[in-house]
RNA sequence: GGACGAAUAGCUCAGUUGGUCAGAGCACUUGACUUACAUUCAAGAGGUCGAAGGUUCGAGCCCUUCUUCGUCCACCA
């Protein structure tokens, strides 16, 4: 036995294990025909992330999963990666240069990426490094990056695929702009947020009669300065006279129609709307059926431009203020109210978007949309907690078509090729070359002076093959034709859009099969008042840190701990952990000191060895097998809480408190040595997959021949080994102890003051019980005499209480205040009245015993009983006392 | 405007086929440094289960309405 110091010290013990774990490739995973797969594929992290909480929760959460199944005798693939994570860490780059006054335009694409790829190789494994901190126990030799050569080749073929079966198109469409990012976003990566703005009516004259006008409203006054026409409905009669007028937009003078369109809603505002085409989605459509003028007024940047008049060159904001200054003056601004809307930002630099008009690659998602829908409907694949099935499908039965261009650099190029040669060709062939591979020639004219599309991958397009472009497909290969499907995702309800769902459509779409059966969708972590966990708000808690003070299994642990959908953390939750971590280490301190054992003598443990056992190790070994079986349910459900909570209380409380006390005095015999070492370490073993570096530690100061916990079995669980009586027989035991501390307590009497007491038990039976059990209570209770007896005796000056079919007697002579005793027991007896009085109440119910089912009845009559005489008993003590 | 979730002890949460279900952890009170552990031990106090109805012999649990909070979705200018 190597050295126990009395406090666990984390640090020391996760800076050895591991390396330990990964040279001995403990996490690696190959197929292996023995054994059933069971595959997790990591949510990829960015690059550019840094361990906070949310990753902490979420990794902890597969790995809760995957040490188990690893246990369980699966063949555990958890496939780690990293996400390119285009826009976010082009960002990055971008600021960096900032702060060298430069635009990445100054340095060019090429030197861009070039730091790019430097900064990647430099700080982009950060976040793996801390995930292995956390103990992630994933085949890290097989890590993949979304922008590995061979995953790249995954991304262009999907393209491909998809353009020839024309899934893929390119068109002008109204696109969220991000101004800042200077790129197209998805509907997705626009988050819509409410913003207390301004709705401005403005009147637009007509070209006859210039006094008069219609008066529009619009939340972005700017924008007029691109409007082509005024829509009102055709049905509303206020304006039916006006149809196919002409009105001077104000500002520009230009004329603009006024149309009639069925979009228009007469009871909002007005009833006449102003029709942007070119930056608004509705007026878009409606720009396309009256065959209107899209007139683009900003810069790529945010800047109004040069179709913007006087205005060129303002940003959209001064821009704003422009017009509605210039508009007041004009006398046409008619009035200004305050209006809540939600307006898209930019899910990266938060910056609000613009819709904008222009050419970019879409995917045709319906037809993607409905096998992954069905998949869930079907059952096929299953969410936890059910009810984000809903907000799965509705998202599926709406979606819209997927924009996946980005006018960025970082990220996989589009495979689309134009020809630029003669001009003749260029005429010719304006059908862009798509292809895996990079062409040599243009197919019509033979020009080997071909461009690239200047535009990257939505980040997500490569994302959403991950379970299976990270078994290196294309093609299908050993891999993926033993671990793919993949068995349960773990992730955020943040990403069900982003990410969930894009995967089951290109599963299924590209490999024919469901990328995995099960979801799980955890909460997100929030600080104490509530608020979302991020740096900018400043109030995160760094996982790190907490590593570094509490220990990786105590922030695994606890973060777990008690905690709901969401979690709430403040920094000292994590000590319910690390005090964790501290007391399963004292146990086994306590056992490794006491106990001669090997390991190899703890071989097995059959029902007739049980049967030769002491009812204290029969107990545990109950205890230990019923908790067993609620642990494995709680995991396979994904109750990770509910887990942890059993197996606290389990080691803790029955083990810890109670069986570890009631044997502490027959450690000698190798019987008990026996049992309290068996339930060590089948605790570790359950408790590895919690807490893998304390489990670990321990199990190799107390195993040592025994290898790492990594591959331990997992615990058999053998319900013939659960005794309910014998669970009862004890918790009686443990009652009348617990009413014996408590007259100790009440009567203030010092722990080490040594107690006499008189135990009555009429019943013959149970008197022998007790009798045989005196020994042990009387060191529990920290009394130097434990009478038993079938008697009832008068008492005097003693406390007493009543547990079960036990009259407890203590003599307190000289410490006892008689009066305050009988107040005491009143005070029992009230409550327990209370309970008498429902019951009979109920019981007295004719309808109840007429229409309860007859064991419900019996039970509630049986608990009466005992009442009653509990009641009695109490009675007679009071009798005694006066 | 839709959809969903939450409301149980001071705080964070369990309580999933309606019948010991009123619980845990933290915080609090009292006592103890009893050699495994003060990161501990023992004992205790604390809740009309958001409100009002309803179903039932019986309701945190099922139904209806309402209130408060939260999340997501949505083209109302």
């Amino acid at each position: 036995m190597k050295e126990f110091l009395p406090r666990y010290n984390p640090q020391t013990v996760e800076d050895k294990w591991w390396p330990f774990w990964e040279k001995e490739g403990l996490f690696h995973a190959q197929v292996n025909p023995e054994k059933k797969p069971f595959t997790v594929v990591i949510p990829p992290p960015n690059i550019t992330g840094v361990l906070h909480m949310g990753h902490a929760l979420n990794n902890t959460l597969q790995d809760i999963m995957v040490r188990y199944k690893r246990m369980k005798g699966f063949e555990t693939l958890w496939m780690p990666g990293t996400d390119h994570a285009g826009i976010a860490t082009q960002n990055v780059i971008e600021k960096q240069l900032a702060k060298e006054g430069k635009k990445r335009q100054d340095v060019g694409r090429e030197e861009f990426l070039r730091r790019l790829w430097e900064w990647k190789n430099q700080y982009g494994d950060t976040i793996i490094h801390q995930l292995k901190k956390l103990g992630a126990s994933c085949d890290w030799a097989r890590t993949r990056f979304t922008m590995d050569e061979d995953y790249s080749r995954a991304v262009t073929h999907v393209f491909v695929e998809l353009y020839k079966k024309g899934l893929i198109y390119q068109g002008d469409y109204i696109i969220h702009w991000c101004p800042r990012c200077q790129t197209a976003l998805s509907d997705e990566e626009a988050e819509h947020r409410q913003i207390e703005g301004a709705l401005y009516s403005i009147r637009y004259p007509f070209k006859k009669d210039p006094r008069k006008g219609i008066v529009v409203a619009t939340t972005r006054p700017e924008t007029m300065l691109g409007d082509t026409a005024v829509a009102v409905n055709p049905k509303d009669r206020r304006y039916k006279k006006f149809h196919s007028q002409i009105l001077v937009l104000p500002l520009m003078n230009r004329d603009i129609p006024i149309i009639a369109d069925d979009f228009v809603d007469p009871k909002f505002g007005t009833g006449a709307v102003k029709v942007t085409p070119a930056h608004d989605p509705n007026d878009f459509v409606m720009g396309k059926r009256h065959d209107l003028p899209f007139i683009n007024i900003l810069h790529p940047d945010g800047r109004l431009n040069q179709n913007a008049g006087e205005f060129n060159n303002l940003d959209r904001r001064e821009g704003r203020k422009a017009v509605v200054d210039a508009l007041k003056r004009l006398g046409l601004l008619e009035k200004i109210e305050p209006h809540s809307h939600a307006v898209g930002h930019c899910y990266r630099c938060n910056t609000i978007v613009e819709p904008y008009l222009s050419r970019q690659w879409f995917v045709k998602m319906k037809p993607l949309a409905q096998p992954a829908a069905r998949a869930v409907r079907q059952g096929k694949i299953k969410f936890t907690p059910h009810r984000w099935t809903k907000v799965y499908l509705h998202w599926m039965d709406h979606i819209q078509d997927w924009c996946i261009s980005r006018q960025i650099w970082w990220g996989h190029r589009i495979p689309v090729w134009y020809c630029v040669g003669d001009n003749a060709c260029r005429l010719a062939c304006r059908q862009p070359i798509v292809s895996e591979t990079i062409p040599d020639r243009c197919p019509h004219c033979g020009s080997s002076n071909l461009r690239q599309d200047e535009d990257v991958l939505d980040t997500w397009f490569s994302s959403w093959l991950w379970p299976f472009a990270t078994l290196s497909w294309p093609p299908e290969n050993k891999d993926t034709d033993y671990f793919y499907p993949t068995s349960a995702l773990f992730t955020a309800s943040e990403i069900i859009f982003f990410w969930v769902a894009r995967m089951i459509m290109a599963g299924i779409e590209f490999t024919g099969d469901i990328p995995f059966s099960e979801v799980y969708i955890h909460g997100t972590v929030r600080d104490a008042k509530g608020q979302k966990m991020s740096k900018s708000l400043g109030n995160a808690i760094n996982p790190l840190e907490i590593i570094r003070e509490y220990g990786a299994d105590a922030l695994r642990f606890s973060l777990i701990m008690n905690s709901g959908q969401d979690l709430y953390i403040s920094k000292e939750k994590f000590e319910v952990g690390r005090n964790f971590a501290n007391k399963i280490w004292n146990a086994a301190r306590l056992i490794g000191l006491n106990a001669e054992l090997k390991n190899s003598s703890l071989v097995s443990l059959t029902k007739g060895e049980l049967k030769q056992m002491d009812m204290y190790s029969r107990w545990i070994i109950s205890r230990f097998h019923s908790t067993l079986e609620k642990i494995e349910r709680a995991i396979e459900r994904f109750r990770f809480g509910e887990a942890e909570t059993l197996l606290y209380d389990f080691f803790w409380k029955n083990f810890c408190d109670w069986y570890l006390e009631m044997i502490k005095e027959g450690f000698g015999q190798p019987r008990i040595q026996f049992v309290a070492l068996w339930i060590l370490r089948e605790s570790l073993r359950v408790l590895h997959p919690f807490m893998p570096y304390v489990s670990e530690e321990i199990f190799h100061h107390m195993f040592p021949e025994s290898g790492s916990m990594v591959r331990q079995p997992w615990p058999k669980l053998e319900k013939s080994f659960i005794d309910r009586s014998v669970e009862k027989r004890v918790s009686h035991l443990i009652d009348v102890v617990t009413v014996i501390r408590n007259i100790r307590a009440q009567w203030n009497i010092n722990p080490q003051t040594e107690i006499t007491a008189i135990l009555s038990v009429e019943s013959p039976a149970e008197l022998n019980f007790f009798k045989k059990n005196a020994p042990v209570m009387k060191k529990l209770v920290n009394a130097k005499e434990l009478n038993l007896t079938d008697e009832i005796l008068k008492l005097e000056e003693s406390a007493s209480a009543i547990a079960g079919p036990v009259r407890i007697i203590v003599p307190l002579k000289g410490t006892i205040d008689i009066q305050k005793e009988k107040e005491r027991i009143k005070d029992q007896m009230s409550q327990q009245n209370t309970l008498y009085q429902n019951l009979s109440l109920r019981l007295a119910n004719k309808e109840f015993l007429k229409k309860a089912p007859p064991d419900v009845v019996d039970k509630e009559k049986e608990r009466l009983q005992i009442l009653k005489s509990k009641l009695q008993e109490y009675q007679r003590v009071l009798q005694d006392l006066s």
